[in-house]
DNA sequence: GGTACAACTGACGCGCCGGTCAGTTGAACG
DNA sequence: CGTTCAACTGACCGGCGCGTCAGTTGTACC
């Protein structure tokens, strides 16, 4: 047998405590999580999480990692999903503020992740590393066809990843919600036409 | 007489008490800042933080109060010196990454502030809210004049702000720095040649 | 020197949290 | 029904950090 009875139930106990994790998470914040918390929400005793988990720090450790892996594909896809660099900007800001307003719990862990103090994560985090890595490969890509200006990929990526972000928290804290698509134009506007190429001077609009 | 001998002792104390807090807040972040941490920094036991101060929390709320005090007199000022909308946005950028460079410290506590987490802070700290509206106000006036894309200042604002406070931090983990000014000038046309009004089309380079 | 008082100290109380482990539960099997 | 064993539980331990307060120190005034 390839998996066991006990295997799939370690699997299942596992995804629901991660799930638990990651809805404590958007609740309290990664550093105010107690193992008491996860263990609640899940409906378990405390002790169980120990049974699954090495330590709390593994728990949160792991719910960040897996949670990150739908948003790489996500972001993958988008940026395939686009041909000039306009058009994968406008995938990536569509596809990251759409994920971010659908599912508020990652997006509260992918905040949780950007925020650089906190001594161990400090941007160091394998996660939020690839998504950053993801990004200055999509730049280097336009780069080398000439369809952005020669400035470091990786300032580029870092502050489409800084607009993209903040612009969704404000989406997140307002009341009456401004259109997801005037929001992406903006973006991608943002964006584009401040790292186009100086050569292409007439860019359309919207 | 205005200012007793007491009162004297009672603002030296205070103010010594705030600096050792945000030396400590950069080194450890503000979450995990303890009391004695504080007094250790200022060279005086636990017990005499609380002769001047309520609570952990009063320490590091007034410490960010007053830290973000001078901020925002030079941000003003940088606004103030600056002509067009693209020179104000230069002399902002440049004034703020100057300042986050000399002041490790305050730029850690900045950071620290503009992180979204932690239900108490949320964007909610009111010296945040000030920077920011002080950037919001610097938009409108630009918009008023016709030099910069017909988008709510707020967002405009906050994309700003993202990519100063990201360029930031990138340069302070970087080991070998870029010029100041080359970073200077790449978040100035980053800025302004994404939020160009439409209609001037043949923006200068550098 | 003696007194009074303000400034300061740090050991202590208390509650919280991570992690453990002896005990309980319940399912599977004979 | 009895046995076995893995899964699960939650009381408990050690440590830590906030805030307190009885006691000490230093200073000003008599």
């Amino acid at each position: 047998m390839a998996t066991t009875k006990g295997e799939i139930v370690e699997q299942f106990r596992c995804q629901a405590i991660r799930e638990a994790a990651m809805r404590v998470v958007s609740r309290k914040g990664y550093d105010h999580v107690t193992v008491q918390d996860i263990a609640d929400e899940a409906g378990i005793a405390k002790g169980t999480v120990y049974l699954y988990f090495r330590s709390r720090e593994d728990v949160l450790e792991k719910t960040m990692s897996i949670s990150f892996e739908d948003f790489h594909i996500l972001i993958g896809e988008a940026i395939s999903r686009g041909g000039t660099f306009r058009e994968c900007v406008e995938e990536v800001v569509k596809a990251q503020l759409d994920y971010f307003e659908q599912q508020q719990e990652f997006f509260r862990l992918y905040l949780a992740m950007a925020e650089p103090l906190g001594e161990r994560r400090l941007r160091k985090h394998t996660s939020y590393r690839t998504h950053i890595a993801q990004l200055v490969a999509m730049v280097e890509a336009a780069a080398a066809k000439g369809e952005v200006r020669d400035d470091p990929p990786e300032r580029i990526a870092i502050a489409l990843a800084s607009v993209i972000r903040d612009v969704g928290l404000q989406r997140m804290t307002e009341k009456n919600k401004r259109p997801l698509d005037a929001d992406v134009a903006f973006v991608r506007d943002f964006i584009c036409r401040g790292i186009a190429a100086p050569l292409t001077t007439p860019e359309e609009n919207v």
